[in-house]
DNA sequence: TAGAATAATGAGAAGCTTTCGCATTTAGGT
DNA sequence: ACCTAAATGCGAAAGCTTCTCATTATTCTA
C-alpha cells in the first residue's frame, strides 16, 4: 500500500494522487512524462486535471518519492526513486531508456568538484546514442 | 574575421549573424542565453529581433560553431564550441559555471554505452554544487 | 556595377510545457 | 457528522522557443 508513502511525506491520501504513484509503480515504461500520465488516466476515465498531475509529481519530487529528469530536447520525466542513484543512457532514435551506475564515474566526479572548489549537491549525466535494435 | 566561419557553413554574412558570433567569442561571459545576446545587442543599440537570435544560434549550431547546452531549470545557453569537448560544473547559487575535461569519465562512458549496446553519439554531464565563493 | 534570384530579417502571432489563481470539493482529526 | 485546512479542476497566464510572412539585404551573374 503506497498510502503510506503519500502520507509520510505530510501529504493527504486523495485518489489522483493515489492514481498517479500506481502508474509509476506499474507502468512498463519506467519514465514517463506528465502529459504522458495525464493522458493515461483520461484513457481509465479519471477526471483528473492536468495541473493536478504536475503539482503532484512536483510535490512526490520534493518528498524524495520521485526523481525529475530533463531528457535532451523535450519535456521533464518522472521515475519512482525506488532504490540507488543511477544514470540513463536513452537511443536517439526509438526513445529507449536504460540505466546504468559506475562507481568509478561517480568517484570521478566527487574529484572533479573537490579540484574546482566545489561542494557537490547533484549531477545529472545523460549518454546519447543508438541502441542495438536502431543500428540495424 | 570570423566571416569565413560563417560564409563556410553555407550562411550569407549578415550583421545579425557577425554581432551574436563576436558577442559569443568577445563575451567575459562564455555561456550565453538567447534572451541574454538579445538584451546586450539592444543596448548597444543593434535592431535585432528575438527571432533572428534564436535562428542565427540553431544555425550555427546545426553548423557546429556553437554548442547548446540545457542547464538545469532554465533557458538553453549557448557557447563557441572552439577548442576540445569538455563538460560543466556549475554553482546553484549564483550561477557560475566552470569547465572540466575528465578522461578517465570520457572512458567510462564509453564502456557503458558499449556494455549497455549503444553506439554512442553525445553525452551530457552536468556537476551541479556551491562553488567556494558561495559556501561562507 | 546593376539587377535578379534567393536568403535573411523583424515583428508579432502561435506553440508547448509548466505554473498560477480561485472557486469548489475533499480528506482527516475531533 | 462537522470543521478546518488542504487538494482539486478549470482556465488563464507565464516563459521560452519557433513560425509566418511581408520587407529588406546579400550574393551571384551578366
Amino acid at each position: 500500500m503506497e498510502s503510506k508513502d503519500i502520507r509520510s511525506a505530510g501529504l493527504k491520501v486523495t485518489l489522483p494522487r493515489l492514481k498517479i504513484l500506481n502508474m509509476l509503480e506499474s507502468s512498463g515504461n519506467r519514465h514517463l512524462s506528465a502529459e504522458n500520465m495525464y493522458k493515461a488516466l483520461l484513457e481509465e476515465g479519471e477526471e483528473i486535471g492536468l495541473a493536478t498531475v504536475y503539482r503532484v509529481l512536483t510535490q512526490f519530487e520534493s518528498a524524495g518519492l520521485v526523481k525529475r529528469h530533463h531528457f535532451e530536447g523535450g519535456n521533464s520525466v518522472f521515475e519512482l526513486s525506488q532504490g540507488e542513484h543511477h544514470d540513463h543512457i536513452l537511443c536517439v532514435k526509438c526513445g529507449r531508456v536504460d540505466e546504468f551506475y559506475d562507481e568509478i564515474i561517480e568517484q570521478r566526479q566527487t574529484l572533479v568538484a573537490k579540484a574546482k572548489g566545489y561542494q557537490m549537491t547533484d549531477h545529472s549525466l545523460y549518454i546519447y546514442g543508438i541502441c542495438s535494435a536502431c543500428v540495424n
